[in-house]
Order: C-alpha cells, then sequence, then structure tokens
RNA sequence: GGGCCGGUAGCUCAGUUGGUUAGAGCACACCCUUGAUAAGGGUGGGGUCGAAAGUUCGAGUCUUUCUCGGCCCA
C-alpha cells in the first residue's frame, strides 16, 4: 500500500554491466553513425590537437604494451576533443625491416624454397602481403579497445607515397652534404649477412677463447722497454691479423716485470699494468718473476712495436696510441687495436691516420687483405692464431672466458665487428648534434624527465648508419659514378625516382632498367647503382614528413608524440634527427612516454615466468572500459603493474561508479534534459544543493588541472573519491528520503532532481575519455541514440557555482555529522538500535558551533528520526543517541511520537 | 659491466622548500539496512615510508653504500 506512495528509482540500466558483449554492440553504433566523420565535422575550423602516432610494427598480435600505448593516446585525443579541439588521429603502421624478412624467410624454409632462387621483386610482394595481412588484424584488435581514429585512411612506411618521401628526405641529406660513404666497423651477423640496428643486438653468454698475446717492442724513447715485449689481452684472437696499433692509457702506472719460468717467456721481460699484474700473474700461472722497474704510462709515447706474425710477413710497424678508453678493469691495461673490428680501435686509429680496411667479407671470411688467413672463417680462425702465436712464442698464455657478447636477436648467432662500406648522416657535418638538443629544449616532455634522457643520446650518439644489405626496405636512391667513384646529387634524379615510386612503388628499383632513374641527363652505363635498402628507423622518423606534413586534416609539427620509453632511443630519436635535419627543428611540440607493463610483483612480463596477460584475456573477462580504467589510473611515468588481482580492484571500482550513474538515472527515471547550468538560480536551491554545486565547480577546476598536465591517475582517483565519498556515501544517501517520499511537485524535490541531472551530466563527460562504452551506453539510453557522448564538449561550469562560505559552513557540519555517526554506532554495537532513523539525536554544541549548525536539520544530515540542538560549552560538540520513540510512518519510515508531517 | 629511473598500508596512488601521532579510495573485518539490493550505509584494524649508515635539534623527504626491479647502452 505504501509503496504506492514513494517514487523508487526506475531505470533501464541495467547494474550488471556485461561489458564483454555489450561492448562490441557499441562499437557497431560507431561506425554505423561514422563517428570519426562526425567528430571531425563537429570541429571544422576549431584548433588542432595532432596526436601523431608512432606506428607499430605490422607483425604478430597486440601485446599489453601496445595495448596501453593506444588507449593511453585514445584518452589523451578524447580529452582534447571534448575540449573543444579538433582532435585528429590517423593511426599508422611500421612495415618495412628484417622481422619480417624472416618471417617470410622461415616459409621458404619450411616449403624447401631457396630464398636466393626468387626474385627479389616477388619476395617483396610478400613482405607486403604479410604486413598488409598484419595492419588488418591490429586494425581490429585497436579499435576492440575503444580506440577512436581514422581507420579508413591510416598510413603505412610501405605505401607508395611513404616511399617517395623517403627518397625526398634522403635526397635533402644527400644534397647537403651530410650522407656520406664511409668505411666502419659495424655489428654484423655472418649469418644474416648484414649489419644490425641496435634494436636487433641482444646481449647472450658466450664462451670466448681468450689470448695474451705480446708484440716485442721495436723502438722507443723510452730506453729501457727496448727489449721488452708490450703483454695484450684479447677475447677475439681472431683479430689479431687485423691488429694495426695498441692503446694504453698514460695515467696508468706500468710494470716491466722479468719472466723467470721455464718456457717461451724464460729470461723475457714484459710490459703490463701495475694494478693488473696480480691478475696476469695468476691467469698466467707466472711463478718466478721479478718487478724491474715502474713507470707512467705517458713514457709510452711514440713507442712501435712488432706484430707478434712479423716474421710471417706481418712486417709493419705497430704505434702505441694513448687512448683513455684503456681501463684497468680486466686485461694488462694495453689494449690491441684492429680498426676494422672495433668502434673505439677504429676511432684511435682514425685520430692517428690509419685507416680501417676490409678484412672480413659478409660470410665472415677473411679477404686477400689478410696475409696468411684468406678464405678461412673467422669463427674457426681461433684456433689458428693461437697455434702460430705459439709457434711464434708470442703467446704467454690461452684459455676461455664466458662472457656477456652481442647476439643477434633472431638467428641468435654471435656478431662480430666488420668494417663495411655504409652510408651515414653526420652528427657534426651540418651541426645535427646541436640542432637536434635545442630543438629539445624547445619540447616539452612528460614526465619531465625524459628531456635529459632523450638530450644525453643526442649528445653521445655517432653518426648515423641508415644503409642495411638488405632487400625488404626503401632502396637507397644513390649512384656512384663508376670512374671517379663520386656519388650522383641531382635533385631531378632524386625528384624523377620519388614520382616513380609515387605512382609504382619502390619494388622497379631491384627489376627496372637504372635509366629510368636517370633520366636523360646521365648514362647508366657510367654509374653503379646501389642495391643497400635505408634502415627502418629512417622510414619511421620520416612519418612527420609523409604523413603530417602531407595530410590537409593534420598539422605540422604535431602537438604530441606518445610511445614507450624505449623509444627515446627509437623513435622519438630518429624522428627529431631526421626533422631537425631536414627542417631544422622537433617535429613534435610535446613528448609524452610511458612505461613498461610489467607483472603485478613488478617483474618484466615472460613465457618462462609464467606472467604474461594478453590484452585479448582482459578483454573477454572483463571488458575494455576496465582495461581502460587501468589505463588511466596507474601512473604511466613509471612501470605499470597489472594482474588479476590488480583488474579485480579496478573492476569494483567500476562497478562503484557504475552504481553511481544507476542511482542519478534511477532516480530521474531516465528522463535526462540538459539544464542550462548559467540560467540556474543557485542561490534559490537548499544549501545542501549548493554545497554539492560547489563540489562540482572545484571538482571541475581540478580535472582541468590534472588534464592540462596528463595526470590521469590523479584526474581519475578524484573522480572516483567524488562518486564514492561526496556522492554515494554523503548526498545520495541523504537525498533519497526526499527523492523518495517528498512529493514529486515539492521544491525541494524538484532541486534534487535538477542536481542529479547535472551531476550526471558533468560525470558522463569527466568520464567519457575513460569509459568510453559506458558513458556512450549511459548516453545513448538518456537521448535515445540521437548523439554520440564523444561529439560532447565539457561543460562550462559557471563562477557563480563556487560558494566558499557554504563550503566552509558544510565543512563543520559534516565534522558535527562525523561525530554524530560515532555515537549512532555506539548505539548500534549496544543493540540498542539498528537503523540509523531508529535513533535519535541529542547535539550539544558551544556557542561557535551553534552559530554555525543552528539552522540545520540534522535529522536529514545523519539520516535519524530526529535531532535537537542544545547549548553547551564544556566542549565543541558532544552528541548522544537514544532511541527514537513513537509510530514508524510506513512512508518515511520516521519515528515519532506525532503522526507524520507528511504522510499524516 | 655502465648510464638513467623507481621501490610509501594487500592494491592504485597523495605526501608542498626536511618540522607535530605518514594520508585517500578500494580491498579486508565487524555491525546496520533490505525502498540504489549479486546494491547501499556506519565503524574499525592495517605502514620500523626497500635495507643500513651519515648530515641535522628534527628525514618518507638531503648524502653515501647496499639491495630489488625496470628501461637504455656495452
Amino acid at each position: 500500500m505504501s509503496k504506492s506512495l514513494i517514487n523508487l528509482p526506475k531505470t533501464a540500466f541495467s547494474m550488471k554491466a556485461n561489458l564483454p558483449t555489450k561492448e562490441p554492440e557499441i562499437l557497431k553504433y560507431w561506425d554505423e553513425i561514422s563517428l570519426y566523420k562526425k567528430l571531425r565535422n563537429s570541429r571544422k575550423g576549431q584548433e588542432k590537437f595532432v596526436l601523431h602516432d608512432g606506428p607499430p610494427y605490422a607483425n604478430g598480435n597486440i601485446h599489453m604494451g601496445t595495448a596501453l600505448n593506444k588507449i593511453l593516446k585514445d584518452i589523451i585525443v578524447k580529452f582534447h576533443q571534448m575540449d573543444g579541439k579538433d582532435s585528429v588521429y590517423v593511426p599508422g603502421w611500421d612495415c618495412h625491416g628484417l622481422p619480417i624478412e624472416w618471417k617470410i624467410e622461415e616459409q621458404y624454409k619450411k616449403d624447401k624454397k631457396n630464398k636466393n632462387e626468387v626474385p627479389i621483386v616477388e619476395f617483396r610482394k610478400e613482405c607486403r602481403n604479410f604486413a598488409e595481412k598484419w595492419i588488418g588484424v591490429h586494425k581490429d584488435q585497436f579499435k576492440r579497445l575503444g580506440v577512436i581514429g581514422d581507420w579508413q585512411n591510416y598510413y603505412s612506411t610501405m605505401s607508395f607515397q611513404a616511399e617517395a618521401q623517403i627518397v625526398r628526405e634522403l635526397g635533402k641529406f644527400l644534397k647537403e652534404g651530410s650522407l656520406y660513404r664511409g668505411f666502419k666497423p659495424v655489428l654484423w651477423s655472418t649469418v644474416e649477412k648484414t649489419a644490425l640496428a641496435d634494436a636487433e643486438v641482444e646481449y647472450l653468454d658466450h664462451k670466448s677463447d681468450t689470448i695474451y698475446a705480446s708484440f716485442p717492442v721495436n723502438q722507443s724513447k723510452f730506453k729501457e722497454i727496448e727489449n721488452c715485449e708490450i703483454i695484450i689481452w684479447t677475447t677475439t684472437p681472431w683479430t689479431i691479423p687485423a691488429n694495426k696499433a695498441l692503446a694504453f692509457n698514460e695515467n696508468l702506472n706500468y710494470l716491466i716485470v722479468k719472466i723467470n719460468d721455464d718456457g717461451d717467456f724464460k729470461n723475457k721481460k714484459i710490459v703490463v699494468a701495475d694494478e693488473l699484474l696480480e691478475s696476469v700473474i695468476n691467469d698466467c700461472n707466472i711463478k718466478n718473476f721479478e718487478k724491474l722497474k715502474k713507470f707512467k704510462g705517458l713514457e709510452l709515447k711514440d713507442t712501435f712495436c712488432r706484430h707478434p706474425f712479423f716474421d710471417l710477413g706481418y712486417d709493419y710497424k705497430i704505434p702505441m696510441l694513448e687512448a683513455r678508453f684503456v681501463t684497468t678493469e680486466q686485461g694488462t691495461g694495453i689494449v690491441h687495436c684492429a680498426p676494422s673490428h672495433g668502434p673505439d680501435d677504429f676511432n684511435l686509429c682514425l685520430n692517428n691516420g690509419i685507416k680501417a680496411i676490409e678484412t672480413v667479407d659478409g660470410d665472415g671470411k677473411y679477404t686477400n687483405n689478410v696475409l696468411l688467413f684468406e678464405g678461412l672463417h673467422i669463427f674457426k680462425s681461433n684456433k689458428i692464431v693461437i697455434e702460430k702465436l705459439k709457434e711464434q712464442k708470442k703467446l704467454l698464455f690461452n684459455g676461455e672466458l664466458t662472457h656477456s657478447y652481442p647476439h643477434s636477436w633472431r638467428s641468435k648467432a654471435p656478431l662480430v665487428h666488420r668494417a663495411t662500406p655504409q652510408w651515414f648522416i653526420s652528427m657534426e657535418s651540418h651541426e645535427l648534434r646541436s640542432k637536434a638538443i635545442k630543438a629539445i629544449d624547445q619540447t616539452k616532455f612528460y614526465p619531465s624527465k625524459g628531456k635529459e634522457r632523450l638530450k644525453s643520446m643526442i649528445e653521445t650518439r655517432p653518426d648515423w648508419c641508415v644503409s642495411r644489405q638488405r632487400v625488404w626496405g626503401v632502396p637507397l636512391p644513390i649512384f656512384v659514378h663508376k670512374k671517379t667513384k663520386k656519388v650522383l646529387v641531382d635533385d631531378d634524379v632524386i625528384e624523377n625516382i620519388a614520382n616513380i615510386y609515387e605512382k609504382e612503388g619502390s619494388d622497379c628499383w631491384f627489376s627496372d632498367d637504372p635509366q629510368k632513374f636517370l633520366g636523360n641527363k646521365y648514362k647508366a652505363d657510367d654509374y653503379d647503382k646501389l642495391s643497400d635498402i635505408v634502415e627502418v628507423w629512417f622510414d619511421s622518423g620520416s612519418t612527420h614528413s609523409f604523413v603530417l606534413e602531407k595530410r590537409e586534416d593534420l598539422k605540422w609539427p604535431a602537438s604530441m608524440y606518445l610511445e614507450g620509453s624505449d623509444q627515446h632511443r627509437g623513435w622519438f630519436h630518429s624522428s627529431l634527427l631526421e626533422s631537425c635535419g631536414t627542417r631544422g627543428r622537433a617535429p613534435f611540440e610535446s613528448i609524452l612516454s610511458h612505461g613498461f607493463v610489467v607483472d603485478g610483483k613488478g617483474l618484466k612480463m615472460s613465457k618462462s615466468l609464467g606472467n604474461v596477460i594478453a590484452p585479448e584475456d582482459i578483454l573477454k573477462k572483463y571488458g575494455a572500459d576496465i582495461l581502460r580504467i587501468w589505463v588511466a589510473s596507474s601512473n604511466y611515468a613509471e612501470d605499470l603493474r597489472i594482474d588479476y588481482a590488480i583488474l579485480d580492484q579496478h573492476s569494483d571500482s567500476y562497478r562503484k561508479i557504475r552504481n553511481t550513474f544507476r542511482y542519478l538515472l534511477g532516480n530521474i527515471n531516465d528522463d535526462f534534459e540538459k539544464i542550462d547550468l548559467q540560467k540556474i538560480d543557485i542561490k534559490k536551491l537548499p544549501e545542501l544543493e549548493r554545497f554539492m554545486f560547489h563540489k562540482i565547480f572545484l571538482l571541475d577546476k581540478n580535472f582541468k588541472k590534472y588534464f592540462e598536465i596528463y595526470d590521469f591517475h590523479n584526474l581519475y582517483k578524484e573522480l572516483l573519491n567524488f562518486c564514492t565519498v561526496d556522492l554515494s556515501a554523503f548526498y545520495f544517501d541523504i537525498r533519497k528520503d526526499t527523492l523518495y517520499c517528498d512529493a514529486k511537485a515539492s521544491e525541494k524535490r524538484k532541486s534534487t532532481i535538477l542536481t542529479l541531472k547535472v551531476i550526471l551530466e558533468s560525470l558522463l563527460k569527466w568520464f567519457a575519455p575513460i569509459l568510453s562504452f559506458t558513458t556512450e551506453e549511459i548516453y545513448r539510453l538518456i537521448t535515445d541514440g540521437k548523439k554520440s557522448i564523444h561529439l560532447e564538449r565539457f561543460l562550462d561550469f559557471p563562477k557563480k557555482m563556487q560558494d566558499d562560505k557554504i563550503s566552509l559552513k558544510w565543512t563543520n557540519l559534516i565534522k558535527i555529522r562525523d561525530i554524530c555517526n560515532l555515537s549512532i554506532e555506539k548505539k548500534r554495537a549496544e543493540k540498542l538500535i539498528g537503523s540509523s532513523l531508529e535513533a535519535s539525536l541529542k547535539i550539544k554544541l558551544n556557542s561557535e558551533y551553534m552559530k554555525i549548525a543552528k539552522d540545520t536539520d540534522f535529522s536529514e544530515l545523519c539520516i535519524t528520526s530526529s535531532a535537537i540542538l542544545s547549548n553547551n560549552e564544556k566542549s565543541e560538540i558532544e552528541v548522544e543517541t537514544v532511541k527514537a520513540e513513537g509510530k514508524k510512518c510506513p512512508v518515511c519510515w520516521k519515528i515519532s511520537k506525532e503522526p507524520c508531517e507528511r504522510h499524516g
């Protein structure tokens, strides 16, 4: 009977979310209404915010890192869109490169096909198809996360337009003269027969042969060492034939030591660093020796030695050179230098006029530049080198050492440094380094520590090697004159090649007549056409040129680049260099970098640890909105932890938020209308509502503050706390009485409904960038699907909502309320009362609090049947709870001796 | 091995220039409610701030060392 008198909440919004099945329906809705197009149209002419997508590699399913990255991007793009900007997002893919080549080669191996018999163009076609296939897979997976973007017109580094522009970009470096041909040791895989990019190298344990070899001193200003032998230690005996120098450190102390043990070195005098003598005699089992003289490293200047294979024809002089990289960590304090086989060696020798030559070919065999060893594979030569050293009585000791050593990430084969002809972009010749550093200073970094990280890398990096001896990539558009060996530099040729690529792609470089690219000005017969390709970091580093600059809907530079922190050495880095080289500034205004996804304990995810969680698992079990909450609530400045316990927690938070919405919807009976905030006569509202308006205003202020610095985890926390603390446990609880039991026409109830509608709209918009699906679900319900929530703008809250006086007053009232609750709880524990409506409060306040609280109905605030205030100066606040006496109103459940005021 | 970054309640996070008994939400426990009900409310327990040493009248906050973890590099 009484049920008919009360207004109970009613809504079509279910308590159970069922996200895994509901989200795909919403995706369909977005598709049907062409949401992305609508978004663009809705902000035509507005200020642009362009988050330029860093292209993921089109290979394999997405993992948590990619999901995090895309969701974070999407959240930011949506925030700016709702902030009123034209927030454009064009996803892209990185398509060229070794990993895809490997996949195709693997397939060939399975099919017993020989790669060398397949025409390059055909091979490249297969690579292209492979990449295309994965772009399709990725696209669906990213969309499922709720990421909104121009999925139809995505960009890729293998599009004809991209390949053409990459040629033009290289042309700029070529014309400027900063792209040069060099001869440098690069990390080389003799298995894959290619130089490897940094990212393709991994360090694994490797067992190496170690030797202590001796270089007899030939001549020196320091007479005392003239008949000594300099001892070096190395883990790569095969580089001994390529030795061209020895390096010492002038700040170290060295010793002349006479060996008395029987053997090849009996009565010989050797030179090693003082600090390392002990480890040398231990390693080499030297029992009897005498220290003859200690001297400063400086004395070794202008000393020349003989190669250990001097008598076998290695009859050139070996200078001793000063080098800071020589330390006493290991070895003898003197380092053997083969400029063709080590970067340090290369640089030191270069500075002293010793050039690197080709000593080892692509297969790992010595060339005819190496006496005695020509045709031998380097990995089979250690034994022979050791034998020959022994024969020449130049081997003090040999052994083995297991140490961390570079390997190919793909084949796991050990790598070597090998001098090869490569194409480099100079960091110095045209001040690329200083331009880049200046550009970094002009860039905003989130978090700020990213700036130093990128800067220190740019400060120390060597010239950029952009050539690769592979096939799946953009060919280096270079012709070298057969006779003069001069590189052809001509804008017309570059533009001609670019135009051809734009029409038919770059495959033709490998198949068509070179004359096609040279045009009429030059004769193909006079030139060698390069067969190297451009390394993939140059591809992705150029995206700004063929995406941002070329597309009408975008702008250059981008507002933001957003990637994992590893990209300080990757995409941030290569984009910065490419753009500074060609345009003199960075292609981005800001950089946001995020940490890595690790498991619940902070360990990295790995198959062997069994702690890997795939985005797909989360989508199936929880839904994308939970994953999006995880992203928003985690501090991306550091590593982000995830496991099922953490997801469960966020799932609980989600339910809390969902129920907050359900309460709002239920009490307005899904009957929503937008309230014009400017028109609300706030002063006419009850104080509690005015207090809530004040709270909303403040929250919005914080919301904007956090959004501005992309501090989403604090932003999310504020929103969640608002739902739980201010709404659920406070405002909603108090106003249930009004909503359920007051007449629909009552002013108080109408004020409450009005406030609920404002809160609903505020929350929907605040949450929309994060809870993209759930807010859409609600918005469809209350607007009959007329408009997507993502097309809306954030609300502008009028300043008049702020009321510091009310705020101060109600902060004090809440203090009294807290004490009331304690008092009620005491009686509840004594089993005197159950529901708070069974309580009657006797509140004693001192005059200060009395002044604040005198007009407040604490029975309403504390949800009790009655509350009496009285003055008492003994303490500030004192509350006594007694059992309410009288009859319980069947409608509002308040207990009173009198008949119920509202319900008779 | 080197460089950089980080380690605050079970979880996600706050902790201003060093200054009282280190905070919030969630989770947990107990109680209430059964008109937000696979919901809601109240109360409460829980941290030697990774470890140790040092500077200081005073350190989660500064210094050093160690340890664990992550990224990058060799």
